[in-house]
DNA sequence: GGCGAAGGGAT
DNA sequence: ATCCCTTCGCC
């Protein structure tokens, strides 16, 4: 391991690559961490930011990046990948220490409301997203339902290829989901 | 929510 | 080509 700091009884440890998460929380969360050094050295993070993504597991996955005077350049690029590209939840720090606080008080409000946990994201937000997934034109309520079981966001749904979408909803509703979604990209 | 027309999917 | 299912506009 890298280093630890404690902080309020809780001794958090910074581990070089871990299998999937960095940090996993008691309250059904888990961390990615992302240091000013994977952000300044190129791209090779997004490797990681997608594994810990498509690591499909029962935690709320949150992603902790570091954004200091040498990264903060690139924030906006990160933050438009972890966000927009991804789905996921993006918390800056200004580093290790303000890091380590943080999780100490995600830590400590546990049984409390924890403030960046997502809400009830199964049964409160389906029906919206699949309101939403039915506006797409081709798409009615059995295909909408069909796409959600086999994409688990709509950031997954709408950067999907036709050829992904096809064995879900047929070719011509694959052809309209994309036009749809790609009908100002110059698309094809 | 239910009906019917039009279109697409599967066989 | 045919049947069945889905979408969608309408009431």
């Amino acid at each position: 391991m890298e280093s630890y700091l404690e902080g309020g009884g809780v001794k958090i440890f910074f581990e070089n690559e871990l299998v999937v998460a960095d940090f996993h929380l008691p309250n059904k969360s888990c961390i990615l961490y992302v240091s000013e050094c994977d952000v300044v050295a190129g791209n090779s993070y997004k490797r990681r930011l997608v594994r810990y993504r498509n690591s499909s597991s029962s935690f709320h996955e949150l992603v902790l990046v570091e954004n200091t005077r040498l990264s903060e350049q690139y924030f906006s690029a990160v933050q438009k990948f972890v966000v927009f590209d991804l789905g996921l939840t993006l918390l800056p720090v200004s580093g290790q220490t303000e890091a380590s606080q943080l999780i100490t008080q995600m830590v400590h409000g546990d049984g409390r409301e924890n403030p960046f946990r997502r809400r009830s994201s199964s049964r409160l937000l389906d029906p919206l997203v699949l309101a939403l997934v039915q506006q797409v034109p081709g798409v009615g309520r059995v295909k909408a339902l069909a796409l959600l079981q086999h994409f688990s966001s709509i950031q997954q749904l709408c950067n999907a290829a036709p050829a992904k979408l096809e064995p879900v909803v047929g070719q011509s509703a694959a052809q309209q989901i994309h036009s749809f979604f790609h009908k100002h990209t110059a698309g094809s």
